[in-house]
DNA sequence: AACCAGGACGTGA
DNA sequence: TCACGTCATGGT
């Protein structure tokens, strides 16, 4: 029925970026976390967090909330210097609820100080932090997520994708910019039209949409960060397109 | 030395 | 709804 005699579907041309990205990048092992290397994830290439082709995390509460923090500390800025932040909290012993919320707010800022917007994600994390100990080990619904101040669509998604493996899909600023780009969609289409498009043509598999929006990211970060990225050969080095 | 990063919120049309 | 300014730090 939607399955043209060409086999260009919209299903089977998101298969297909999906399978040429992990081809390029391997499997990306998101969501990084600070203590994961004492498991069975000895498997080569475990650096510095990640833990490609181990699904088992997050472990515990302590794993979850860290996830949680860092969604957060993430928000328009790079992995980098979120990373720093949430080191900073570790050390601080911060990274687990009940610390975090017995911290002062002037302690939380400083330490996640490298992320930026410091005061903004001090208010968000501790709003996330007392979400969290309410939810009491249950997974919350994506509109309890949202109604968390600081908590917008993207973060809330990455919440429940990595920290409650539920199969719902990631929309970064990098995904829609590749399928903008590729002409795959409309220019102004909305966040939900993407993440539709995805959840509505791929299978629910929260380990498919985990590495897929890692591997968008990753992807994103090599081709389309610099301007300017539109000339046909980026444009054919990122993607060909499978002929209609 | 501008520009950009794994966005979200508040405001005014 | 939607476009725009604001929030802050660190790397290129």
């Amino acid at each position: 029925m939607n399955q043209s005699i060409h086999g260009a579907t919209k299903a089977g041309i998101l298969r297909d970026i999906y399978e040429q990205f992990l081809d390029r990048y391997g499997p990306q092992g998101w969501w990084p976390l600070i203590d994961c290397e004492g498991t069975n994830s000895l498997k080569k290439g475990v650096i510095k967090g990640y833990h490609p082709l181990d699904y088992s995390f997050p472990q515990n509460g302590r794993q979850q909330f860290e996830i949680i923090c860092g969604a957060v500390l993430t928000q328009n800025t790079t992995w980098v210097n979120a990373n720093k932040a949430l080191q900073n909290l570790n050390s601080a012993n911060l990274l687990s609820v009940k610390n975090f919320l017995l911290a002062r707010d002037k302690t939380i800022s400083k330490a996640i100080k490298p992320a930026g917007y410091k005061n903004q994600k001090q208010e968000y994390l501790k709003n996330c932090a007392m979400f969290f100990l309410k939810l009491n080990g249950r997974t919350p619904t994506r509109e309890k997520l949202l109604a968390v101040k600081g908590v917008g669509p993207e973060t809330a998604d990455s919440i429940l994708l990595y920290a409650y493996k539920v199969p719902t899909f990631v929309v970064d600023a990098y995904t829609t910019r590749f399928l903008i780009l590729h002409k795959l969609i409309p220019e102004k289409s909305s966040y939900h039209q993407i993440k539709a498009l995805f959840e509505n043509e791929l299978k629910k598999d929260f380990k498919v949409y985990q590495e897929f929006h890692a591997l968008f990211v990753e992807h994103g970060k090599r081709f389309f960060s610099k301007k300017p990225y539109k000339g046909d050969d980026i444009l054919l080095k990122s993607f060909n397109k499978p002929v209609n």
